[in-house]
RNA sequence: GGUGGGGUAGCGAAGUGGCUAAACGCGGCAGACUGUAAAUCUGUUCCCUCUGGGUUCCUUGGUUCGAAUCCAAGCCCCACCA
């Protein structure tokens, strides 16, 4: 692929891009040297679950791979061990060496649904840092000023509400910008919320008299919830590890104006395409609900595969469109014990079964009409049930189960 | 070290002696409608064997017929000035 192809393909849909003539020239030298690019993205094993918010930066560090370049991978393990030690953030809690290994496990695992492993160099930063002593912690605070961590938005914003700024939240950005020395990064890439660590990244580099990086942010991306950027603290996201029923149903969910960013970021579909979607829809040719499914069975099919893809799409028709049961139900299984003279209240089953986290929340349920013994509507908390093998038990719109007896 | 502010349900935030299981917003759940787990509207949202009962407003002790509200001690948090 020439170096203008290379050019156009990785700096679409970027947000900011310092430089696109530095990613020019570097691509030349990289080129004239016969050696791959090095493209860094930093990984929190704190939260060990993928999202479609990562897909976006993991989409990105693809095509560069399919340019033939390098990703380097860098797991904040050592970070991830710290955590914030002031308490304040609850998405870094300190973990252990053990929950650290697991997770930067499973995370691996589940970034290749994206990466290309044999182009994929995966590094832990706690290499580096743990053997770093405190002497070195503060030559490397110093390249770096109040005034330029206040730059920030984030913190000058709270600085100006009198809000707390950790110290530690001042390290963090320099620990992620020493990775990027560390492992001589020709590009970082992050969400648009990145663009100030990155950029320090550059300035350390030079401090360390390497080539500044190239640097890229992506646009973040919406969860489920339509305001909020996609993240697990929030709930608001679609994992990569989840089931192709559970994919499609969030995709679903989400509101028809988000779906072109999930369209051109997420599925990766050509922009000609997604404005040909878009004329259609204005135009009524294609109902949004079509068009909307065609997402998501994108989506699973990237995590899963086509059949998978169609099976949702068919289940959720037959289930929300349809109201009628879905293929598979989780099951309950009775014994004698759970009864009394053969029967079991209502409000005990539904909780048995999981789909109350209490009684009281049972309750709500059954007296609002939501709860169904083999379809047929129980608005009765009191009911004492008389169950029997494969009674099926339905909760709200997506609450099933069936009994069973041991 | 000094001064001031604060800790209320999943979150944010009212309430400063009884009418308070505690306004309101967000989130969650259910229903209606639909184009779908979108949007909108309505209801609901501590727990329990539920026309009743139990336990709550950082902790412990106290005042009071009665405390989230008053007092005391403690724990924790924040800001500002040094």
């Amino acid at each position: 692929m020439d170096i203008q192809q290379q050019l156009d393909k990785v700096c679409a849909r970027c947000v900011d891009l310092h430089s696109r003539e530095e990613l020019k020239k570097k691509l030349e030298s990289a080129r004239a040297e016969g050696r791959p690019l090095r493209i860094k993205y930093g990984a929190d094993p704190s939260a060990p679950d993928i999202h479609l918010g990562h897909v976006v930066g993991l989409n990105k560090l693809r095509e560069f791979q399919e340019c033939g370049h390098t990703v380097v991978f860098i797991i904040g393990d050592f970070t991830g061990m710290i955590g914030d030690p002031s308490g304040k953030s609850a998405t870094r809690p300190a973990l252990s060496k053990e929950q650290v290994a697991d997770n930067a496990k499973s995370y691996q695992e589940q970034a290749f649904k994206v990466l290309d492993p044999k182009h994929t160099e995966v590094r832990f930063n706690s290499e580096w840092f743990a053997p770093m002593r405190f002497e070195e912690v503060i030559r490397l605070s110093a390249h770096v000023t109040v005034a330029q961590m206040l730059a920030r938005d984030d913190f000058a914003k709270r600085y100006a509400d009198n809000r707390p700024i950790s110290l530690v939240e001042f390290l963090y950005p320099l620990v992620q910008a020493y990775d990027s020395v560390m492992i001589r990064a020709d590009v970082e890439l992050g969400g648009t919320d990145q663009l100030f660590n990155l950029l320090l990244g550059r300035e350390l580099q030079k401090v360390f008299k390497q080539e500044p990086q190239v640097v890229m942010t992506l646009p973040l991306i919406e969860g489920l919830d339509g305001v909020n950027k996609m993240s697990k603290s929030l709930g608001n996201y679609i994992g990569v590890n989840e089931p192709p029923r559970e994919i499609f149903g969030k995709t679903m969910s989400i509101g028809d104006d988000l779906m072109w960013k999930y369209f051109s970021h997420i599925a990766r579909l050509p922009e000609a395409e997604v404005a040909a979607l878009q004329a259609d829809m204005a135009s009524g040719a294609k109902h949004p609900r079509e068009i909307k499914d065609l997402l998501a069975r994108l989506i699973v099919a990237k995590f899963h595969d086509e059949a998978a893809a169609l099976a949702a799409s068919e289940e959720f028709k037959r289930v929300f469109s349809g109201n009628q049961l879905p293929d598979e139900l989780p099951e309950l299984a009775l014994s004698a014990a759970d009864l009394e003279e053969g029967k079991i209240g209502l409000l005990t089953l539904i909780t048995r079964a999981g789909l109350a986290k209490s009684n009281a929340e049972a309750r709500r349920a059954v007296e609002q009409g939501g709860v169904r013994l083999d379809e047929e509507k129980r608005m009765d908390p009191r009911t004492m049930v008389t169950p029997k093998e494969g009674l099926i038990l339905r909760v709200g719109k997506r609450g099933f189960a069936r009994i069973t007896f041991q």
